[in-house]
DNA sequence: ATTATAAATGAGAGCGCGATCATTAAGAAT
DNA sequence: ATTCTTAATGATCGCGCTCTCATTTATAAT
């Protein structure tokens, strides 16, 4: 292994002018920056990153808690998220917020210079690592909205906005009998979608009273199920579920029954996930730019981290209305 | 922060003797580690991993290289890894091999102590990149195949099996004509299970003249294409595609052309991807046990890094026949 | 030339821990 | 009690780097 001290010896200058042509060159002269950097490429001198890491505290890892980290939903997210962090050298260690012990064990070992989190439903676990997190004094950015008390800065996407979108569409396709499939109350998300959405249809004058709202969970069972116990008989026109793997269970059910999608029922959902346009109808839905978010929550978190307070608080992202062949128009 | 010198003080013992119960309490008198747990306990200290990989040489953390991280392809396969890592202490950082620079810089950083490699095909790149990870003398444990020359040990899937077992039951279905659609020809998973096809079928005297066989590269984009090109006039009574996004393309297309499955042709996969069981009709395919694999993967790469010479050379996993709806029988 | 000022470089401590070797305490054998 | 052996503990160095502060060298001003 070449250590700086050889590099040193080899240039005939000393290790503190060797680590400034490193990490801050424009304040050693250009021709002694020649030599050294000769050197190290003579020597093939690769800085240890652990060595720096505790001398200068800092290890250039940034932490993601997501809700899932297996999740299909995130992995543009991830992708955009470990991009940008290449670009700047530095690391992401993903971890599952459920599992808040992981997430916590991160927080005591040192090893993280700040955290991106993304949390779809607030609980007390979730509550009690973050307040651990500030303790530290770490630097966080949400992706969706910040927790209760938090000032943190956040990077979100309009959900409101698409559902709305999505509600406009449905009126003007003259959807009579429309069948809200939310996620969990206590989601973010859905809560916002739900909000969108009949924000959008009284603006068009929809009657309300034609909106039906289930709750679920995100889930493709459970948007299986809600189609069993609300498509059997077939009033209604339409139905908005609030992701896309609940979308995915509706279909199912759907095709099952050889119900007829669009002619019988309009399906829609909300995602734009990998799998929406290779369902059966290909699914019309809401697209939210993951990669994107990805990468601008990676940019801030990186300022943070380089106390650049350049940033904006809230960084939001609009969507896109996805129109496939799944609802009648 | 905590030190180890402010246990040390508290306690009234050195700091070799709170290193010692940390990490080998053995050689440490019964009251004594009593007492300096409790020291610990009292302030809240947390070792310093950092530090603690600066003077051991060793970070805890294990690299996971992959075709694609991204792909959902591997996200159980990721899962079994990080769970098993955790349980150890350990850290996962996920890169795709594809951008070998990634994966170099990794190497030259000193942040890793062993390497889990899966790569579908090889390449140069990766040839060299293996070098220098032997050069370094780091651990390597292969996910599939090893390299040529690589004596590392590996946990594989056994894909002849698989695909074997899919020809045996294609033949007592009396599938007269079929169509395999493999992936790429330098794809190692491909060939064999190509292999394992064919000796399927020829076990069970299958007329081999009426077995097809078309190059893809494992997308649903070209699985699409070749579904295009030779079942349009019907003559094919089945397809297997080497994997389940090229059967998803398949379908896509039966779908869109109204031919029927699997009343006029039955179409299967490989994997058991998340997706198989809700494409439409569900998907018969194979399953490889994904998780368990990559349990195996870590449990094996870390045994190697402890030096513990008690592993196999080679770990291989049975694959499982899934019959769902997608094939007439 | 001489001094004042700024730029470039060097010396050395310290980051928190592990590991070796030296030292002390405890227990066994005489 | 005395010596020998073993177990328990302590002092100290080193891991490779960054950072501060001191020192030297170059440049500007007189």
């Amino acid at each position: 292994m070449v250590r700086l001290e050889d590099v040193a010896a080899d240039s005939g200058f000393s290790r503190a002018t060797v680590s400034r042509v490193i990490n801050e060159e424009s304040k050693v002269r250009p021709d002694t920056v020649k030599k050294i950097k000769a050197s190290m490429e003579k020597l093939g001198y690769k800085p240890n990153m652990v060595a720096r890491a505790l001398s200068s505290g800092k290890t250039n890892t940034v932490a993601v808690l997501l809700p899932d980290v297996t999740s299909l939903y995130y992995t543009n997210l991830i992708r955009g998220l470990n991009d940008v962090a290449q670009d700047s050298y530095y690391h992401i260690i993903t971890k599952s917020i459920s599992k808040e012990n992981q997430a916590e064990e991160l927080l005591n070992s040192n090893i993280i210079d700040g955290f991106v989190i993304r949390h779809s439903s607030s609980s007390e676990k979730i509550d009690r690592l973050l307040r651990k997190i500030y303790k530290k004094n770490l630097p966080v950015l949400f992706i969706g909205k910040p927790f209760n008390n938090s000032t943190s800065p956040s990077v979100i996407v309009d959900n409101v906005g698409g559902a709305r979108k999505m509600a406009h569409y449905f009126a003007g396709n003259k959807y009579r009998k429309i069948l809200f499939i939310a996620g969990r109350n206590d989601n973010i998300d859905s809560s916002d979608r739900k909000y969108g959405f009949r924000m959008g249809l009284q603006e068009c004058g929809f009657d309300m009273n034609n909106l039906f709202e289930v709750e679920g969970d995100f889930s493709r069972e459970r948007g299986y199920e809600a189609a069993e116990r609300y498509l059997k008989n077939g009033d209604f026109d339409a139905v908005f579920a609030a992701n896309d793997s609940s979308a995915m269970g509706v279909l199912l059910y759907l095709n099952e029954n050889r119900i007829k999608v669009p002619e019988e029922i309009s399906v829609a959902g909300f995602d734009d996930a990998f799998f929406a346009e290779y369902l059966w109808p290909p699914l019309t839905t809401v697209r939210q730019p993951m990669y994107e978010i990805g990468q601008a929550a990676m940019k801030n978190i990186l300022k943070i981290i380089d106390k650049d307070t350049s940033i904006n608080n809230e960084t939001i992202f609009s969507t896109e209305l996805v129109i496939r062949k799944s609802c009648r128009s």
